[in-house]
RNA sequence: GCCGUCGUAGCUCAGUCGGUAGAGCGUGUGACUGUUAAUCACAAGGUCAACGGUUCGAUCCCGUUCGACGGCGCCA
């Protein structure tokens, strides 16, 4: 016998007149005395079924009526069309059974983000929440296609570690036997370690930054996709980056528009994401700004707001190149042709939703690492192993880190990054 | 780290110019054979975040703490 279709299959490909049997949860009742109307999800989707007394064994009538939200349930019955069901169609019960009862369900009606918060597990059950999370997956699919069919290889890198990778960037510290570890916030020195031996890699990871950061574009844990090439320049990186990004576009067009759609995205907007993506250097959108009217000077970052000026009118992604070396990490590659500057590329999401790549091109000289360390006061010795690599064989090669909650968030029209995954980490949250 | 807003029924909120509190939703009971976040009737449900101060009297005024949310900086 063949399991029982789900609902979205059923409304995809009705077959009116025949039983269908729907296992599922109770979305929502209805009752007009003899008549209960109890619309079932599952998840694919949602269906009337329609239950009245007489139809079914007394007992079953009576659990449908009592069933609270959330209740599970195995409902068996013919599908008929029928205009007064939401959907278009209703399963009318010749069987009710209850598998599980539920307790009244805390998410009601109008609520506040406190409790959609505290009730994260329950409320992941939303159609919204599901959405997200198939986008997710197709985002994540997209990639690995990709990146597979470019010969890239994915690695695993430590999360353990003793490398503060940034410096500046605050680490998770925990106790490792009788010396001191931390969590992760980049692998990005384990891949420049694995080119040597593979050329092109790529790593899907979490990250953890300790950051206070109480924004909408912030987690203390995301999914941290890092890739690294050897024999690459910044400019040949930037190609890869936004071939990258336009493959995981397209995954999620092909295999998840409806539930763009639910989200409030038109699918649409997406379409126009193609390569090559718009390339501007710091020091020109540090002038389009100031045309914009804002008071910037050259060596001052893009913040939030200078960001959402620069790409609110944007469909497609914009890389924002050469950034003063000041406000950038120690392992980036000066440029030749603007000193002050580095060769790196931030990629900002369009529509003001900020940053979901930060790359660069490596510095492979030695002497230049050093100096960058001894300014920024960087203790060298858990960095010796690093060094190494600009010792046996150093290379040209490039890499970047993209945030993939950052790029769901805008792909689904987010508003805050919490929503692009399902148990968020937050300074302020860690349960459930 | 900085700035701001909020905490009253299970939930969302209103309210008390300082005199111990109300609605809607949800829950319970009953009615209803075509509902669309159904409707109608009745009922239960509160240490007004915690602690301290002022006051005859504090949920309300003042202070402290805790919690939550929003924004900045930093980053992906």
């Amino acid at each position: 016998m063949s399991p029982p279709r789900k609902i979205g299959r059923i409304l995809a490909s009705p077959a009116v007149g025949q039983e269908e049997t729907v296992q599922g949860w109770v979305y929502r009742t209805r009752s007009s005395g003899a008549i209960v109307y109890a619309v079932v999800r599952d998840s694919t989707g949602i269906i009337q079924v329609t239950v009245k007394k007489g139809n079914l064994p007394e007992e079953e009538f009576e659990a449908a009526k009592a069933a609270p939200v959330e209740s599970s349930v195995i409902v068996t019955g013919k599908l008929f069309e029928d205009k007064r069901a939401p959907g278009g169609f209703e399963i009318k019960a010749s069987g009710f059974k209850l598998v599980g009862g539920a307790m009244p369900f805390p998410i009601t009606e109008y609520q506040s983000e406190e409790l959609l918060l505290d009730n994260r597990h329950l409320w992941i059950r939303s159609r919204e929440q599901a959405a997200v999370m198939k986008v997710k997956a197709s985002v994540l699919e997209g990639a690995r296609a990709w990146l597979k069919a470019n010969d890239f290889i994915e690695v695993t890198p430590p999360i353990l570690t003793q490398n503060a990778c940034e410096g500046g960037v605050t680490l998770f510290k925990l106790k490792y036997f009788d010396r001191e570890a931390y969590l992760s916030q980049s692998a990005q020195m384990y891949l420049e370690a694995l080119i040597f031996s593979l050329d092109r890699v790529y790593s899907l990871t979490p990250s953890f930054r300790a950051e206070k950061s109480r924004t909408t574009r912030h987690l203390t844990e995301y999914w941290h996709l890092e890739l690294e090439e050897a024999w690459t320049d910044n400019a040949g990186n930037m190609e890869v980056q936004e071939n990258l990004v336009t493959a995981m576009v397209e995954q999620v067009l092909q295999d998840r528009q409806e539930e763009l759609r639910l989200l409030g995205r038109d699918p649409a907007d997406l379409r126009e994401v193609r390569p090559p993506f718009k390339r501007v250097r710091y020091s020109q959108a540090i002038e389009a700004l100031r045309a914009q009217g804002l008071d910037l000077s050259f060596g001052s970052d893009l913040g939030a707001v200078e960001e959402r000026a620069f790409t609110a009118n944007e469909k497609v992604p914009v890389f924002v190149t050469n950034f003063p070396k000041e406000i950038k990490a120690f392992y980036m590659k000066e440029d030749p042709e603007e000193p002050s500057t580095v060769k790196c590329a931030d990629m900002l999401a369009p529509e003001g939703y900020g940053e979901i790549i930060g790359g660069s091109e490596r510095e492979t000289d030695l002497d230049k690492l050093v100096e960058r360390l001894q300014a920024l006061e960087i203790p060298m010795e858990a960095y010796q192993w690093y060094l190494d690599l600009r010792r046996f064989g150093s290379v040209p090669h490039s890499g970047f880190g993209l945030g993939i909650e950052r790029v769901v968030r805008w792909v689904c029209r987010l508003e805050h990054i919490r929503d692009a995954v399902p148990f968020p980490r937050t300074v302020a949250r860690c349960y459930p």
